[in-house]
DNA sequence: GCCGCTATTCAGTGCTACTATCTAGTGGTA
DNA sequence: TACCACTAGATAGTAGCACTGAATAGCGGC
């Protein structure tokens, strides 16, 4: 990935870890392990670890200390209410946006139509 | 909008005037005006215009003066060919992100899937 | 004892949207 | 003339976030 990907996960990584953790509750390295699986090569550790903290102190998540049997333990975020409140409204602002970027891309995908709509808003 | 879209928008925000700007060239106040009846109502000038210099700077646009009766001569950007293969990594890019986070919004409305695969990746 | 893997933390950097303010040009009005 | 409103652009400073690079801690194997 680019820098485009850098800065358009600015806002939805937030959004794709706390739904990661709707899902199931998971710790640190572990959704860095499957994001990279799922094809978000560039993410390393110190970024998500960095955005769990966050919203840690935001209270969108619990954290339970479990042990592990090969290293030091592990911090396993789940989410609570209030980490659901908010990932609702991640789903309404992306909705948004997904909705009209999809439309420009559409819009140009159909050179054929009328754009150029001179007296719409004077 | 909130602070959420305020971060969803960096790295798209410029994708969307990008976009814009291929379906038809335009000057800043112009597609400030054209954002906020989209629905992007917190955006003001000094974002986009600041965006603008940027593209620029990078080879993105084409720029002719044109003069205003109303004002100010107007900065008219239009999309080159440089542009052109830029925003088209763009849209590889939202498309490959727009499928990651959709496939999650599936699993959080579908919650009777095998989600917790344990021996994926080990 | 050293290396590799697991697991977390942290200081510093770069990029971007936002805030607030300023300048410039035109037309209307008191 | 002086003032205001609208159009049009520029700019300095701020906040937030992903990234870089390094360090630390715990366990097992060589």
């Amino acid at each position: 990935m680019g820098k485009q990907m850098t800065e358009m996960l600015k806002g939805t990584l937030e959004g794709i870890v706390l739904a990661t953790l709707a899902v199931q509750p998971a710790y640190g390295y572990e959704i860095t392990a499957r994001l990279r699986e799922q094809g978000f090569s560039d993410i390393v550790e110190g970024t998500v670890y960095a955005l769990l903290i966050r919203i840690e102190q935001r209270g969108l998540v619990d954290v339970e200390k479990v042990p592990s049997e090969k290293g030091p333990p592990r911090k396993v975020y789940s989410l609570n209410a209030q980490g659901g409140d908010y990932l609702e409204e991640f789903w309404k602002s992306w909705g948004f946006l997904a909705e009209r970027i999809e439309q420009l891309h559409h819009q140009l995908e159909q050179p054929g139509h009328s754009n150029n709509t001179p007296n719409e808003g004077e």
